[in-house]
DNA sequence: CGTCTTATTGACTCCGTTCAATCAAGGTGG
DNA sequence: CCACCTTGATTGAACGGAGTCAATAAGACG
């Protein structure tokens, strides 16, 4: 894999604004950057260690858990489903990325993934050599900023879960994330995909799959939502917005 | 509560090798730098931007939700309980910080702090700036490395007791954890001080106090631990290790 | 069309909660 | 020193929400 070397910081504001900034145009960390103030040689620089990977399938895996760590990466499209097996050999999810989150925070640590990563549809990825990345980042203070917030806000987001909530209220929260997430990646906050199984999404929830069956169709019935199969419609966002409240702590 | 001022940085490198070694010993930020070979004098730039405060009595607060995030901080002695509010006005216990455990690296997403922060007893803290240190990780890769890393660890810390467990695996992961956190700052990983209350252990762990209670009591009635009051003594590691595997997934 | 996987629905069970009473410890003032 | 009160911890009894077990239904795919 041969890299173009990290080129030195040209100084100076750049006359053109067009080209660096579409080199990753759904990938949050890249307009984050931008939203930063970035200067073009700057986006350069973070450009060349970039790598747009995949497509990966339905069922394959990006990573294992125990793979040595080199990089992170942003979802560009479709769904990556996170998870862990417990001693006994059962699967624990412990998150969905969906297009423009970041994937593999939680590996710096030990240098190794500390869990299992899968494509749940069609996956395009965008990679950072995270080595690179960080000796980027002692030139430009920006994206070291950057990375501490990407870290920092990753830090407690499972915290939501763990609280002793209804099984409503989980399946509640679940729903108002997955709209809002969407709708920050300009999808439609009230009809979209459920891109994973409902065992997946049990399993995420700490429900059983029969709960996940019996609180979608309550919520069908009480007009909250419409789901048929995978698709899934919002009704009435601000019902299920008042009952995610305590998980969400809004 | 006067505090003594910030001490002027002596210039230059150190003769003795003991003193700027000394700086913070319960603070596993700074061994860890120490173990990562950092020179001297790296050392003594981190030093600068250390602050000595305390001693916080039990319910005082260290800091509240929504304060501005100004700097990290390493416990030195004593205990520290997060935790936030729910819409209802009810607690949530986030988290217990032990001596030598860094406290408030979810702030820095949104330069304030997302929760709560209250002294179990008698606290004293090392306090680090941390827009000085990232400043002076740009110059010292091995303490941005450091940074990363304590944030990187930190994330899916919580996803541990978002498992659905009983609440004997959920007590017996809390009791090993305290143990072996215990022990690595020298304490003994058999006999300690349960510095919450039960009403807080029952919180965190999303049980009521009276489950807590009657856990506790069953525990010791077969033999894994000894409690009185807040005493507690491990009795059984081993097989209270095997009760916390799979919420501690080994 | 038949088979396999995934989802749904129903009936019963169980773990942990809730409600309530009791108990122990520590502080305060007489 | 003791009576009193407050706070935290413990124990018991009954309830309920979600899990489990089992059967059925509905697609997906060959």
């Amino acid at each position: 894999m041969s890299e173009p070397a990290l080129r030195r910081p040209r100084p100076g504001p750049i006359a053109d604004d067009g080209d660096a900034l579409r080199f990753c145009s759904t990938c949050a960390f890249s307009q984050a950057c931008l939203s930063q103030g970035f200067d073009k040689s700057s986006l350069n620089d973070l450009h060349v260690l970039v790598e747009h990977v995949g497509p990966f399938h339905e069922g394959e895996h990006l990573f294992r858990e125990g793979d040595d760590f080199t990089a992170i990466a942003a979802v560009r499209a479709g769904t990556v489903k996170t998870y862990v097996l417990d001693p006994s050999g059962q699967e624990q999810v412990l998150g969905f990325f969906l297009p423009g989150e970041v994937i593999g925070l939680n590996a710096i640590h030990h240098a190794r993934y500390p869990c299992n990563a899968v494509a749940l549809d069609t996956v395009m990825l965008c990679r950072f050599s995270f080595p690179k990345m960080a000796l980027l980042a002692t030139r430009l203070p920006g994206l070291q900023a950057q990375l501490f917030r990407l870290l920092s806000q990753d830090i407690g987001k499972a915290a939501l879960l763990a609280g002793d909530y209804s099984s409503d209220q989980r399946m509640a929260a679940f729903l108002v994330s997955l709209s809002r997430r969407y709708a920050e990646r300009g999808f439609s906050p009230s009809r979209f995909h459920l891109t994973m199984a409902r065992t997946d999404m049990a399993n995420y929830l700490r429900l059983a799959p029969e709960t996940v069956s019996r609180v979608l169709r309550r919520f069908q019935d009480e007009g909250l939502v419409q789901v048929e199969r995978r698709e899934l419609e919002i009704l009435d966002a601000a019902r299920l917005a008042a009952l995610a409240r305590p998980v969400l702590r809004e």
